[in-house]
DNA sequence: GGGGTGATCAAAAACGTTTTTGGCTTGGGA
DNA sequence: TCCCAAGCCAAAAACGTTTTTGATCACCCC
């Protein structure tokens, strides 16, 4: 019963009272100016759920994170990151981040979530990451007609709004860097297949090769799962073969910790026997020894970045195919990559 | 215009179909089945924004997540984990987790935070993490009635419901396996002061001491941001010192990282001219070298647990001060300590 | 002076549930 | 036969906004 009393209070209806403080321009700026006032001071504060029934809008952006594929338990960290970014550019608008999660892995159970989320009135945009090649998601978020922006791309016909790093020149940059070592012999640890950051990932390996005129090894291009046990578990199977490869682009840091461990235990010397070049910059990278090369992308900023452009999208000051951010990745060079040996 | 929709579908009155969908006990097993039934074929979901605002409750559990310290963006990876527990216990119940964030360290925004998150409405039941030595955001919580559950303990006259690791214990335990193997000069690497969870580690470091009836000193216990930067910088502030410290206790394996890295930089063998321990068996931990001795604790199970004392406090099942859980801590030995030197 | 045009605000109708209140059966006991 | 309780359901009143519609008034221009 709180705006009525404000009205009352004021000696003013219930509508002008509303549109005065939601900024409509049918109402004078003295009586705006009053009622915002009297507002404050009385400590009135519009209630959401009433809010959103009137208006039919939640002001809340929807996510479901992926569980991590191994365990089924803990969540990628770099969420954190981005969740973090988004959330600072939606919170001074007003908005809320409704967090969902899959339990487990599970297509079914996946689409029933999002359903529910989109068709259940809970959200009114979405942020989709983790973005398969072909992503069923997109096509559930259009069908309701809920604006959304993925953190990764996919292969659509229809244009969308995407946030992403450059995975390919990345990668591309890498593995120069390796060739230009002098390495001939590059194995790509990868993240999983369905993904698109990891084609993508992959194509940037390839095109790096190519450009030297090299041909690449499919036994060379190996997927996991992105943690430091897929990493050492790869890398050990790579390290058994004749000719072994000399040096390892690697999906994540995680990952290269993981190769980085195998190749200890092959005996073998980081940095000089052998390359290892991961991806993210984790904040461990520069403490553990060998210091390690990596390459870096700002998490944090693309979530800022994302937000924006979700409030952008719900205002529509702008068209999802002109939300089209590519970060680009820098390298940074440490000391777990070198020259090949002899 | 959907639960009338329903109703007229089936010919029963609009509260007939909510009470059945609801759960009511006064509607007949037969017409419940029949709704039931008839909804599900339809399609139908009731509007979450309208049955909030009729029920007056929001079926979203709040959180405010705290910004790291030091750079004011990322957030603490541990929390995924958390949160990914909470989620998944909540999530079948029907509830959802609504995030929020502090963008920067500072006590008056926090506040209104909280405030405006209870106060508005927003959400049924709080979760409060990284609580401080004496917390206002209880209080706060408290004066408005909203039910929660804090991940860490606090110095408070009331009871109130709390989830928690035993932190004084896996700090007694850690620096005791220290002196059993022969260390006398042991650094405590800390958390920030003002959180709990640091007095209790320093509790447990400081019983240990003195059951071999050794003195600490209080140059040797320093306090941190848990980040590799902290560690590795108080490390090296420790190993300047004549005598140094022959053993560190870290707050976080990220910490432990840093430390580890400042003693290499020293010229000092892990393990056996020095020994570290580090808190919380990160995936990384078992990776690096030497593989981190470090304490174990189930933080995504923890999440559960809150999330179950949530939803028990939310259904008047259990009282607040019913709600104390406190999880053993397991010390996992790998090769990061070893016996003191000579 | 009359008709149109803005500017300002009031009244009332959504929004889609939940919850309260009370009415109508039916059956059993006195 | 009458009364009462229990079981089932309908009607209507909340819940607290936003949005639509329309009324009133002043003003200006012709």
């Amino acid at each position: 019963m709180s705006i009525v009393l404000l009205a009352k209070d004021l000696g003013l209806s219930i509508s002008t009272v509303s549109r005065a403080l939601n900024g409509y321009d049918d109402v004078s700026a003295a009586t705006r100016e009053r009622v915002t006032l009297r507002a404050k001071a009385i400590g009135y504060r519009p209630n959401p759920s009433a809010r959103r029934l009137g208006a039919g809008s939640t002001s809340a952006i929807g996510v479901i994170l992926p569980a991590a594929s191994s365990t089924g338990q803990a969540v990628d960290s770099m969420y954190s990151s981005l969740l973090g970014g988004v959330v600072t550019e939606i919170e001074p608008a007003g908005y809320h981040l409704l967090a969902s999660m899959q339990a487990k892995p599970d297509a079914a159970r996946e689409a029933a979530l999002y359903e529910n989320f989109i068709r259940g009135g809970w959200v009114d945009a979405l942020l989709i990451v983790r973005t398969r090649v072909h992503d069923a998601r997109l096509d559930l978020a259009r069908a309701a007609k809920v604006p959304f922006v993925t953190y990764g791309r996919t292969e659509s016909e229809q244009p969308y709004a995407w946030v992403d790093t450059d995975n390919e020149k990345a990668f591309q940059l890498a593995t120069t860097r390796l060739l230009d070592l002098g390495h001939r012999r590059i194995a790509l640890i990868n993240g999983p297949e369905e993904y698109y950051f990891a084609q993508l990932r992959r194509r940037g390996y390839l095109r790096a090769l190519s450009g030297r005129k090299l041909k690449a090894d499919p036994a060379w291009m190996l997927h996991g799962d992105l943690t430091e046990a897929s990493g050492h578990e790869l890398c050990r199977s790579l390290l058994i073969q004749r000719p072994a490869p000399t040096a390892f682009v690697c999906a994540t840091d995680a990952m290269a910790f993981g190769a980085i461990a195998a190749c200890r235990e092959a005996g073998l010397a980081i940095g000089s026997d052998v390359s290892v070049i991961g991806y993210g910059n984790s904040s461990l990278s520069a403490f553990c020894d060998p210091p390690l090369t990596t390459m870096e992308h700002q998490v944090f900023e693309n979530g800022r970045y994302v937000g924006r452009a979700l409030l952008q999208l719900l205002r529509k000051e702008i068209k999802p195919a002109d939300v089209h951010y590519l970060e680009p990745v820098v390298l940074v060079p440490r000391k777990s990559d070198g020259p090949a040996p002899r």
